[in-house]
DNA sequence: TGTCATTGTCTACACGATGTAGTATAATGA
DNA sequence: TCATTATACTACATCGTGTAGACAATGACA
C-alpha cells in the first residue's frame, strides 16, 4: 500500500523478472527463472523481496491454491518514470537541461547519442 | 579518500554552501551563512557532516589557526556528472534516450523543455 | 607562561533500510 | 486426517543517516 516508493537493488532485480514474465507470474516460475543468473538466494528470502515490494506498492498478490501469482501494479515504464523524476528534482532541480548537460560536460554523451537525441527531439516537436 | 561516494540529503545541502562559498570556507562562515536558511543544527552537527565529506571524497580541509578551511575536491558540476552518471546506469541501463523517454511518456516534458532541448542538441551536433 | 575559551575530532546512539534466512502456519492432496 | 509444501511472520546483523555530547588541541590573554 501507501503511496510508492524506491526499491532496493535486490527488489529491482527480482521486479525486472515479474516484469518481463508479463501480466503475472507464479513464484514457482519466477524462482525458477531467478535460478537463471546465478544469485544465489534461498526461496524465502526471495519470498522476502516479494512481500517487501508489496508493502512498497510495486506489486500486489492473489493466492491460487496453494502458492501465489504475482501481479505487477505498475509497468516498468511507470515506475522508471517516478524514479527519473525523483532523481531529477534531487540533484537537478527539476531541470532536464541541467541533467544533459551535465552528462556533456563528463564527456558522457557520444556523437551518436546526440544524433539520436537531437532526432528525437525535432521529432517530437514536429509532432506538438 | 577513497572513491567518491553519494552524499546524503543533509550533505549535499551542506556542501551547496561550501560551493555557493567559492574557493573554500571558515567553518565559522559556513556556520553563519547556513543560519540563513533556517536548519536548527547545532554546530557540531554540521562539523560531523563536513567531516563525513571529507571521508567521502568530496571535500578537504587545511588547518588555519584554530579554525578550519573547507575546500571543495570537485566542482558541483563534477558532482552532479557522477550522480547522474551512476542513476542512469542503475535505472535506465546507461540510456540517455530510455531516460527522456521515461520523462516524456511521463508527461513531465513542457513544450518549451523540448524546444529548449532541441535547440541545445542542434547546437552541439554542429559543433562536432 | 599558565589558564581559559574556542573550535575540532572522537565516540555514541537510535532509527530505518537492506540482505539474509529460520520458524511457524495454513492449505492441499493422498 | 496427516504429511507436504508454499507462504507469512519474525529475527538479526550491518550500514547509512541525523543528531549531538565528551574530550582534546590550540591560540589568546592575563
Amino acid at each position: 500500500m501507501s503511496k510508492l516508493q524506491k526499491m532496493s537493488d535486490a527488489e529491482r532485480e527480482v521486479m525486472q523478472f515479474v516484469w518481463a514474465a508479463g501480466r503475472s507470474v507464479s513464484s514457482a516460475k519466477l524462482l525458477d527463472d531467478l535460478k537463471t543468473i546465478n544469485r544465489e538466494w534461498k526461496p524465502n528470502t526471495v519470498l522476502t523481496f516479494l512481500a517487501r515490494l508489496i508493502e512498497k506498492g510495486i506489486l500486489t498478490s492473489v493466492r491460487h491454491g496453494r502458492s501465489n501469482e504475482y501481479i505487477p501494479l505498475i509497468t516498468e515504464s511507470e515506475y522508471k518514470q517516478f524514479e527519473t523524476r525523483t532523481f531529477l528534482n534531487s540533484v537537478h532541480d527539476g531541470s532536464v537541461k541541467s541533467f544533459i548537460t551535465a552528462l556533456y560536460e563528463g564527456n558522457d554523451l557520444t556523437a551518436e547519442e546526440i544524433a539520436e537525441l537531437k532526432q528525437w527531439f525535432s521529432q517530437k516537436e514536429a509532432e506538438e
